[in-house]
DNA sequence: AAAATTCATTAACCTGAGTTAATGAAAAGG
DNA sequence: CCTTTTCATTAACTCAGGTTAATGAATTTT
């Protein structure tokens, strides 16, 4: 199913601190990420950033809202390091999903994991405290902590770096 | 795509109160509520209630863990009215998926719905307050908030019973 | 190399949510 | 009809996270 995407789509690379778009864009793209990492945000109006998530090698990002809905992006999406991208166009991701059953039913199994996915993070933000979450992504996404800023992991969990640096203290994780 | 679900299940009545399934369960059954309102909730292991969902007449609900991974519900579903809701088997739902091609195309619309519906609630509780979580549901779900008891939605809202009351004050909405 | 920026940590103070418990009202059960 | 249970509210207290600001280290820019 990648051939299929690999044909449609054109490989593109972006620096370290890029945008492969933005809160607000129109744009409907399907972006796999071959190698390097970025994240996605929420920007509040009062400037505060909220992290959905990151991705990573072999992942993929696209707005749903912009793709199926065909409106805004609501949320940003930058690279944290140096990426190599490979972009399908809106317009080719459809029609592949309408003519081709086999892509379909790989759109069909990635809208499931994503589903899933989302529902483990709804969990967590409900029902768990952030020291919780943070002890959660620390033993799930151990070689990704490495790669991050204190900064980025605090936003991703739902609090401040200052809050996130009393826990690290508070566990005896500092200094690592 | 309606009619295949009808043929394929059957319609049981759930006494306020009761179960559709419960945490643990390996029901991999849809359910569509016709009349009447269920609530889908994660306990944990302290005893603490959290509320993923409200589902009333014309949605639905499935454990997506119990139905694709074949594995247990992680929530359970316990009507908070009287309920009639069409209840579609498992292997039938899988059957109808692969074979028509109507019904897949049909539920894939659900879980891009379903999955639009988890954006937003990730969105709240990642970047929301308690209070402004409380104010966005009060505006969206008005005539569904007439039929909860304040400990439901606190539950929903991811606060105590307790906290939603002093921000029912707070806000000046008490006594309705 | 020097200057500027970014980053993680810490301190001090404030605020809002959790906890426990008490109260009164409403609903359910016998 | 009376008792019991459930429910929403309130008070008192505790505590974790937010905010602001300062510090020093590390990185980046010039």
């Amino acid at each position: 199913m990648i051939d299929q995407f690999k044909n449609a789509g054109v490989v593109r690379f972006f620096p370290k601190g890029s945008f492969l778009f933005r809160q607000g864009d129109k744009v409907g793209n399907l972006f796999f990420i071959q190698t390097g990492l970025v994240k996605a945000y929420y920007e509040t109006i009062d400037g505060k950033e909220f992290i959905k998530s990151f991705v990573g090698e072999g992942e993929f990002i696209a707005s749903m809202q912009a793709v199926v809905a065909d409106s805004t992006c609501s949320f940003s999406v930058l690279s944290l390091e140096a990426s190599q991208v490979l972009e399908v166009p809106q317009q080719a991701l459809l029609d592949l999903v309408s003519c081709d059953a086999e892509v379909a039913w790989s759109v069909n199994k990635m809208l499931l994991a994503l589903s899933m996915k989302k529902e483990r993070r709804e969990y967590e933000l409900l029902c768990m405290s952030p020291e919780a979450r943070y002890l959660a992504f620390y033993e799930r996404e151990f070689e990704l902590i490495e790669r991050l800023s204190q900064n980025d992991i605090a936003r991703y969990l739902g609090i401040t770096p200052v809050a996130l640096s009393r826990i690290r203290k508070r566990l005896g994780l500092q200094r690592t």
